[in-house]
DNA sequence: TCACTGTTTCGACGTCTGTCGATGCCCGGA
DNA sequence: TCCGGGCATCGACAGACGTCGAAACAGTGA
């Protein structure tokens, strides 16, 4: 829970991360702990200055965009950190850092993951 | 803020609804209001025990269930009956009284929107 | 080395949200 | 008509969340 001041920016170890939890929800119900770990998930993208950063990266050529590009969404720029923080945790962006700018890249399986839960065909 | 309306509750209009508002995120930036919007229908989910519910509604056959049926993930039952609110709110399900009991149902076509807007699919 | 810029972290504040018990409304059965 | 059960609403409370300014950190270029 503290990420002291060690590292510049974990980046999120792709296995170590959100991303086997999804069932789709006709499938059956889900049990507390996946609920919890899904709530995660569709908490991170609850809010619209996410859903725009995260857009802002997604329609991006390549997937991924530097923070200077994205900035712009109406809010001070700790703020837009703090919300780029809560995209990284959730799994849904990774961050790297280029020289003097740092570039936000989606995670598209789990994005895809979360897209899969949602799939209501299951009766034909 | 800019909660004014109200919607007494009354199984919400298909064509009044939430329905269309989901490009694919990474077809464009959404706009402020698109972002306040799908980030409405992403909140309706970010709750464990909104996201048990919703999970029993849609796996029971037919997509529907009764109140009763689905009411036991551990909380009292005005707390489930404020998290089916809001999921009702939300456009995602639908409520219908039939005689003593209350059914649940799945709106697919929000839920859909929600699957299609998380679809990465677009750059190849 | 220093100065400058981009980005993150910190601390604080007001608001929103999930939770509960108590209460009220609606319906079916007696 | 009254009673009982299912469900929704009300009012209140603790905790979580979004936001900001200030400050710290990281890299570049001179």
């Amino acid at each position: 829970m503290s990420k002291q001041k060690t590292v510049g920016l974990p980046v999120l170890e792709p296995d170590d991360a959100v991303v086997p939890c999804c069932p789709p929800l006709t499938a059956a119900e889900l049990s507390a702990e996946d609920a919890e770990r899904m709530a995660a998930m569709f908490k991170a993208l609850s809010d619209p200055v996410r859903l725009r950063l995260f857009s802002k990266v997604a329609s991006h050529p390549g997937g991924e965009a530097c923070v200077c590009d994205i900035a712009d969404v109406g809010v001070s720029q700790p703020t837009v950190s703090h919300h780029l923080k809560k995209l990284r945790e959730a799994g849904l962006l990774t961050s790297e850092r280029r020289g003097t700018w740092v570039y936000y890249a989606v995670a598209p399986s789990v994005v895809a993951a979360m897209s899969a839960t949602l799939d209501l065909r299951t009766a034909t």
